[in-house]
DNA sequence: TCGTAATATGCCTTGACAGGAATATGTATA
DNA sequence: TATACATATTCCTGTCAAGGCATATTACGA
């Protein structure tokens, strides 16, 4: 499991990964709450652990699971010349939806 | 190929949405700047194109494919909530290391 | 129309990975 | 120590997708 998007390719590594974005939970919360059986959940965070997605802390006898922020922060960075990119085209869908209207633009880009 | 995510997990078709990035180009073009059989190019672009990820117009012999911006931004909007997340972090850290400027420290790790 | 360039498709093999069941490891409480 | 609970690991199997090679399709030029 090499890459960072390999990992988030799975949609109940995401499901995982959203739940720890509310609070940290043992393997057994995760395991209810997405009714996916408990080696499944255990071996998606093996790999979500490995590749720095999440880290834990022991309780008692139960580990918990939090979220971690690098390696969500190095997908995001992959986005973002996609993004500008985008964000061009949403101008141009404004400016023709704009015209199309023939009325003056009120909602304007916000300047810094 | 459900998921968008699946899509760019793939590396060959992220190199391919990243050369589209500057302008679009024909199938050979790709084949030579990724270094790619033919017949992958075509593959991917088949994938990327049934996504929506890519269009394509047909210039004499050639297809020239560009970048859609949609699915991007689905998945891109799927990360929000992180970056969010992933905010508060900088900022703390960013508290932290502040708080290690401003206290009395003996010896201290270079910092960037 | 024939030949050629550009691209698409089909078939096959191989490898990776997710899921299930059983089991192992570890930890707390009686 | 024995026992029950929580989590991790192993083994097995089915599925699916990527790549290579050959071939089909399409569009152009002579």
């Amino acid at each position: 499991m090499e890459s960072a998007f390999a990992i988030v390719a799975e949609p109940n590594r995401r499901a995982i990964l959203r739940l720890l974005l509310s609070s940290e939970r043992s393997v057994g919360e995760i395991e209810r709450e997405l009714r996916l059986s408990q080696p499944s959940v255990s071996k998606h965070l093996k790999v979500l652990r490995e590749a720095g997605f999440v880290g834990s802390r022991v309780e008692a006898q139960r580990r918990l699971y939090r979220l971690r922020p690098e390696p969500l922060r190095e997908l995001d960075a992959w986005f973002a010349p996609f993004r500008r990119f985008w964000e061009q085209h949403v101008d141009a869908l404004a400016h023709h939806l704009d015209r199309m209207d023939h009325a003056p633009s009120r909602k304007r880009k916000e300047r810094p």
